[in-house]
DNA sequence: AAGCAAGCCTGATGGC
DNA sequence: TGCCATCAGGCTTGCT
């Protein structure tokens, strides 16, 4: 489950691999992962020869954006979004290393005279991978980045005012916050000491500039965590839980040492402490 | 071995 | 009527 963290650290890595580099070989492996009505020949014709200018993440969207003359006179593409749902991973191989399990599509680049075969994977079908002449309306629509831009407590909380859901339910509506997904809307409830069932719009002044520190804070902590060369998910089996209460419901709250609860918010499963967020 | 988990889109419903 | 916001369901499949 990428969240702001993962797909800040795939955004690095594209950086590294792809910045200025030109694709020069292009396949889609499995053509499920684009969007209905995209076919395999738009996606070659509107990446193949092309520039990488820029690779840029806002919440958890990727976006390279291209040139060149090729796709330039034919009209196509400048664009690449891509969305990592919640199982997609960016990796690097040799030019000739075989197909990797789970790969949807490969982009070949040179970089100077480096040269990479860099692949998207992908076990199921949450991520997107767009070719796009202007931005998405899902791009545009995002709202502040934690990350990257100053984030206005005032601001938050006059968007919170004007909602009723429940406090994690608009957490997760990106065009809120960009990038707070389930596990670092849980995280930093817990440590703001706010119950997620709260409606959005009771949430004080103080608490929302307590729960932006907090979101940040989480955010902060989980990229922390991603020093290796590739991407660890939670899921993924063998890896040991990092998060304070996310996936350790029934187990003693670190606070108060009663049972973390679970239940269904918002159709996402939401840990928390009854006795200590409020 | 059936069901869970994730993010987000769609379509239905509720409310003003 | 129109416009939101909210919510349930579906997508997919490896793992427990
Ligand atoms: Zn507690």
């Amino acid at each position: 489950m990428p969240e702001l963290p993962e797909v800040e650290y795939a955004r690095r890595c594209l950086h590294t691999w792809m910045h200025h580099a030109t694709i020069e070989a292009v396949a889609v492996e499995d053509a499920r992962i684009l969007d209905d009505g995209t076919s395999v020949r738009a996606v070659v014709r509107a990446l193949e020869g092309q520039r990488v200018l820029e690779v840029r993440r806002r919440g958890k969207w990727l976006r390279l954006e291209l040139a060149g003359t090729l796709s330039r006179r034919s009209g196509g593409a400048s664009l690449l979004f891509s969305h990592l749902g919640m199982t997609g991973k960016w990796v690097a191989d040799a030019p000739d290393a075989p197909a990797r399990r789970f790969e949807k599509v490969r982009l070949d680049v040179v970089k100077g005279r480096r040269r990479r075969s860099v692949r998207y994977l992908d076990p199921r079908l949450f991520g997107r991978f767009v070719i796009a002449t202007q931005d998405l309306p899902a791009w545009t629509a995002l709202g502040p980045d934690p990350l990257d831009d100053a984030l206005d407590p005032v601001a938050l909380r006059e968007k919170l005012g004007r909602r009723s859901g429940p406090i994690k339910a608009v957490l997760l509506d990106q065009t809120v916050l960009a990038g707070v997904g389930n596990i670092q809307a849980t995280e930093a409830l817990f440590y703001a000491r706010i119950d997620p069932r709260r409606s959005a719009k009771s949430i004080e002044s103080a608490e929302v500039k307590k729960l932006l520190r907090e979101i940040r804070a989480s955010i902060d902590r989980t990229l922390a965590l991603q020093e290796g060369p590739e991407i660890q998910y939670v899921e993924e089996a063998g890896a040991t839980n990092p998060f304070t209460i996310y996936g350790r419901e029934k187990l003693p709250c670190p606070r108060c040492k009663r049972p973390l609860q679970k239940m269904v918010l918002a159709g996402r499963g939401t840990v928390f402490c009854p006795h200590c967020q409020r």
